[in-house]
DNA sequence: AGTACAATGATACAATTATACAATCGTACA
DNA sequence: TGTACGATTGTATAATTGTATCATTGTACT
């Protein structure tokens, strides 16, 4: 992996991973697709703990760079920056609900309790209870 | 099998397997009898190892809807257990809905316009062809 | 000193994979 | 028939990977 830590900058070492990282997917030195080091294999590289490691992959996967996924590994995601236009998101949203309508109405349901129930569920999300 | 899988979302493998069996036969595109796929064919459609799916088979062994057997291969049960088909079918609804609709919040689609596109869907379905 | 908080480490855990194994089936051949 | 053997099926167990939780360390601020 060859990443070069400072561990007297005062920058926290799971920052400077992350760091790190995205500098090398920037100019391409690992590329969508390409899986990283274990969080294990990658920390004893460093000599940290295993879980400063894991907590820089973390920050990354929610960042939506990275894709961990246990038992594994973590992999560079195809689409760095999803940044879909407003027009590709309607898109993606019609061709869902259609999908889940289908589904619905061939378990059975009825179009009103469909729409019932997702009334119902959009509601309880909006108050925060469950 | 066309089983759709999410590595993403932080839920087990074997738990969507599982899911997404009870759905399909649930609404029918399986039934009993039927032979699922073997736990090597399926782990290769959907890329993983195969005693994930082995995991996921057990699992619906052990709640009788399937029946698994060394050797032989696993199969859908007769009897789609106590669990009536109705209470199974609305459990199914109500995980595919809230599946779908964290996918839709996900996209960034206000509550009111995802309420608003299934309701024109629904519309038009039921008075278009039929 | 004492306290609070962030960073790191230690430990136990859960999901997935790798490998070896046992049961069944299918086919060939005696 | 029947039996031997390879292929195919599911099973069992350990290794590998990321996750969760709490303990420890260090630093800043009273």
């Amino acid at each position: 992996m060859n990443l070069e830590l400072d561990f007297r900058s005062g920058i926290p070492i799971y920052l400077q991973v992350v760091d790190r990282i995205k500098e090398m997917i920037a100019d391409g030195r690992i590329r969508p697709g390409d899986q990283l080091p274990t969080v294990r294999a990658l920390a004893t590289e460093l000599r940290v703990n295993f879980n400063t490691v894991a907590r820089a992959y973390r920050i990354l996967d929610e960042a939506g760079i990275i894709s961990t996924q246990q038992g594994r590994g973590t992999y560079i995601l195809e689409m760095p920056p999803p940044e879909t236009s407003e027009a590709m998101r309607r898109t993606t949203f019609e061709a869902l609900t259609d999908r889940y309508l289908a589904d619905a109405v061939r378990l059975g349901l009825p179009p009103e309790e469909i729409l019932a129930f997702i009334r119902q569920q959009l509601n309880s999300k909006k108050q925060g209870v469950e």
